[in-house]
DNA sequence: TTGCTCCTCACGTCACGTGAGGTGGC
DNA sequence: TTGCTCCTCACGTCACGTGAGGTGGC
């Protein structure tokens, strides 16, 4: 599909797992489930791989991130290679493309909000910092001191108190 | 901490999963792990929870959400239940907070080029739409039909075809 | 009594991590 | 020969899912 290239081109395992940010235990795994073939095998059984494969693990781990589990990707994978038609092969890929890309924005939402989330602890946690040492944790709960109001506590640092 | 509430206020484990979003399953296991506790049993062994343990469940959920496993909001909590002294242990708490908002920073970043290569991706493969069907899948990698030049597939469309 | 909820094991799953014990390649 | 890389099992981990077999509560 890509050409041959020399057998002093191929990469062995090391090299892969190096290039794509993988562990070599990873790329053994997605050998198991049908992701990813070596070219060649040396003699001595050493694995090693066409430079293309490095864009294939990469496509691996953005879709992983997308939220693909190892077993979809094999199907989608399968369902890409069976399929006689092209036309027809692109235009599953895009319907589970198109879901995956709502799925994603949904995401980057809930990041957003936790980033806030988090921020919003932050301050109200910079208020503790001109608190006096004596107070005990209990108290923090119900704290009023330095402008803080316990129903106001974001959501972050409320759940540390709850259910001691 | 949240004050008596009348044995009749309490909740059963069914409800405060389906007001936290989590199973059953979920909840007997951040018991084990020492994060959730009820309030008391019944007398035939059921869990009765306080209302404040679904601020509890949500706390773990969006911390879970920000990538900490469940050992290390254990962790968490010991450390802020461990410490005497209020204003050290919120520091700490400060401390690992802003440490995780950098990385959820960091994964929005990741998302959202994951967003775009998903929307490249979508808009290339809007172009096979035209293609007969008479084409095969092994044409595609090098398709220079409908203004597709092969150099310059996304990667997630890339992926698909290196490595058979 | 009928349903629905809940209980405690306990094994399965997914994506690896982590050795154990042995060998290839320059 | 020395190191470093790689090989194949195979068990461990994490956050649950999924029954199995039994019982509480209105």
């Amino acid at each position: 599909v890509h050409g041959d290239v020399a057998i002093g081109k191929l990469m062995r395992i090391g090299e892969l797992a190096r290039s794509s940010g993988k562990t070599v235990r990873a790329l053994h795994l997605y050998e198991e489930l049908g992701l990813l073939h070596p070219e060649h095998r040396s003699r001595g059984g050493f694995r090693l791989y066409h430079p293309s494969s490095v864009a294939r693990v990469l496509w691996i781990s953005k879709l992983q991130d997308a939220g693909f589990s190892l077993n979809q990707l094999k199907d989608l994978l399968r369902d890409v290679e069976i399929e006689r038609a092209a036309p027809e092969a692109m235009r599953r890929v895009r319907a589970v493309f198109e879901e995956k890309l709502a799925e994603t924005r949904a995401q980057i939402a809930r990041l957003g909000k936790l980033e806030t989330d988090l921020v919003d602890s932050l301050g109200y946690l910079e208020g503790c910092r001109g608190c006096e040492p004596v107070h005990r944790l209990d108290e923090c709960s119900v704290c009023g001191i330095n402008g803080h109001a316990p129903t106001e506590q974001p959501i972050l640092v409320a759940g540390l108190h709850s259910n001691s």
